[in-house]
Order: C-alpha cells, then structure tokens, then sequence
DNA sequence: TTATTATATGAACATCAATTCATATTTCAA
DNA sequence: TTGAAATATGAATTGATGTTCATATAATAA
C-alpha cells in the first residue's frame, strides 16, 4: 500500500527516527507525557545527569518534539503533539506483542 | 495515557528504532513493502552496493523485520508481519503532516 | 570439475553521537 | 549586588555503526 517515498521525505523519516532511538530520549518523552514538567523534575525521574538530560532536551526542542515555557527559573517542557505519543505507541505494541 | 514502560522495554525499542532509523534500511523495507523481492532486485531498486544491501538485510533478518525465502540462487526478503508497515507508515506521517 | 551467478561475511576505516566534566547563563531573593 | 538555584552549553572522550573492499560460500549449468 505505501508507495516508495522520495528521498528527501526518507531523510526526513531517518532523522525522526534516530531522535526517538535513544534510551534517555525516550525516557524523557514518556516522562513528560501525561503532563509537562520541570528540567529538574525530568532528571529525578529518568535518573540521568542534569547536564545529559538538558542536552537531549535540546535535540527534541530542535526537532520539535517538545515544546518550553519559562517560569521564573523553570523550564517546563511538554510533548509537542500527539503524534510522538503515537509513534511511541506504535513501537511499544511492536516490541511488547507476541 | 501511556505508562511508563520498565527500562527493559524501553531498551527493546530503543533497539527496534535504532534499526529503523536508516536510510538504507528504510529504502529496503520500503522496497519489499508490496511484494517479496530478491536481493539483487533490492540492490537495484536500493541503489546501494551489494554487500551493503547484503549487511543491511542481516540486520533487518536478525531483528525479525523481515523473513527470507531461498529459491535456487536467489534470496527473496519479504516484510515479517504489517507492524513494520505501521510503523513506517505513523513516522511517513508525522514528517509528510504540517 | 570448472565457471558463473547470487549472496554473505570479516576486517578496516571513518564518522557520528551519547555521556561526562567543567563552566556559563538566567532568574530571583536577600 | 551577592548568592543560590535552575538550566544551558562547549569541549573532550569513548563507543557504536554505516560503508567499502576484498573475499568466501552456495547453487546451478555446462
């Protein structure tokens, strides 16, 4: 059903791929998924250092994943949209079925 | 809606990703998407080298993504099962949207 | 067996990216 | 304006992996 796409939209599906492809990357998607939350609240729960967990969160704000609000001296940050929750979904039935 | 899956499934797809996020391999899944092909077929269809096409496949292979079939001299790859279409198909998605 | 076609594989290389460490920046309170 | 808490960032390091090259294996035909 799906025709070949181009070679771009492939690059494109390659880059969305390989930032969603690492352990505290995802960590941090599902950690922030039900509701947004601090830099210092993500690093309790995913249980990494300060200085990784705000380096990835820059890849996802690059890419879109997330998006940041100030408040003070917090920095919230929450799922961009439903569709990284879909693919996370996606993936998690792959890997937990049969 | 998702809870937090434990580290372990976190780590199984973090790896189904990692193997996904490939231009190569996402070209030869894309190419074997309709139909069963050989590898010489995807070689052409890829436009990579032969032993890439060759190293990628066993990749795909020991992950399960694809299943093979021999037929005299020839290896034909097919797709495992429709999750890895559906995968392909939510990433298509996200990146073709907006 | 020999030759040929199809596929697979091991080694080497080169690039990239995850992590750590040290330090900088921002914001606000005292 | 000094200090402390929260967050960001640059550099260095280390490990992983995509690609190529050369060669090996498998299957068949002559």
């Amino acid at each position: 059903m799906p025709l070949i796409p181009n070679d771009s939209i492939i690059d494109e599906m390659e880059s969305l791929l390989n930032i969603a492809s690492d352990f505290t990357r995802l960590k941090i998607m599902y950690t922030i998924s039900e509701d947004e939350k601090s830099v210092n609240e993500i690093v309790s729960e995913v249980g990494a250092s300060q200085s990784l967990v705000s380096h990835q969160l820059k890849i996802l704000r690059k890419a879109n994943l997330v998006s940041t609000r100030r408040e003070g001296t917090h920095v919230f940050y929450a799922l961009a949209d439903d569709h990284v929750i879909a693919l996370l979904n996606v993936v998690y039935e792959h890997v937990t079925e049969e």
